[in-house]
DNA sequence: GACAATTATATTGCACACAATTTAATTGCG
DNA sequence: CGCAATTAAATTGTGTGCAATATAATTGTC
């Protein structure tokens, strides 16, 4: 019955969009993953390395705002950091609930090795003129926010 | 030094592309999340189940090609995926490697519940119009078609 | 036709990701 | 003030992902 499956049609656009995200995320994954094992990182990990380099001492719940990620993420990654001598992790002296990080000395001066190594490699493997990525990027986001609010209201 | 700043933002790009594709992927996961608990799937194991819904009887391998996994994601996949009745896994006859991934009864009724829960849902929840999400769509799939033979190269 | 190289799964180990729960600290309300 | 409600992290359990390795079957080659 081809008429059904036209009708079909559309409404199955939402499933291959979100298969083209999910697929390009491994993509991604597998063209940094060679890049982050020479500054010793994971990519969730570089993204928290990332935030820290922009703004030093967060605490945890504010990194996972920035990332959208949770403390049941969060904690075992950044005990990882933490052993790799990169952050350090100390209870706010004011709310004795937040957990303070930030950089050491080592996770600072990776900021400078990382910015060699990472983003040239990334910009050449997406094959993209930066009108198209920006184009793209402002699109995604755009995506994001509607899922994001869609979830919320649930 | 801003001028230095301003010669890194267009090497920043990717960076910021990248993040919008894996954040926009746990954005999509958490619309799905409630939809696929439904069916009693993972969103990987709806992938699976779509690829075998389209094409019956397919091995590990096939499978893994379409969805850009391998062994070590699908074999305890496909493993939940039978025990929870879904799909039989036989060793093929003409060559005994090969795993043979078929649907059972059940899983290939659990299609039409699938698709009244999920497409419409995943549609309204992305806010955009079928022509924007066919063309995000097909920016993806260049752009992950990009990495990949950027990562193969590596 | 034996044997090395290749191929298809399976297994192991590590690192996310998130729901659900727990613990401890702070806030808010009467 | 005092206690309930809220908040921030940590913990537990399940399910991906993938690298590296193991195992078994098939193919290619001499």
């Amino acid at each position: 019955m081809p008429k059904k499956a036209a009708a079909d049609a559309p409404l199955l656009l939402g499933n291959q969009l979100c298969f083209a995200v999910y697929s390009t995320a491994h993509a991604f994954n597998r063209v940094y993953k060679p890049l982050l094992d020479r500054l010793g990182l994971t990519y969730p990990q570089y993204l928290v390395m990332l935030v820290l380099w922009e703004r030093d001492s967060l605490s945890v719940k504010e990194i996972g705002e920035r990332l959208f990620l949770d403390s049941g993420t969060l904690t075992p990654l950044l005990k990882r950091l933490e052993s790799a001598h990169l952050v350090k992790r100390t209870r706010s002296a004011e709310d004795e609930r937040q957990v303070l990080v930030g950089l050491t000395t080592q996770g600072a001066g990776l900021r400078e090795k990382a910015r060699t190594i990472v983003p040239p490699a990334i910009l050449a493997a997406t094959g993209c003129s930066v009108a198209e990525l920006t184009a793209l990027q402002k699109n995604l986001v755009a995506l994001r926010e509607s899922l994001n609010s869609a979830a919320g209201e649930g």
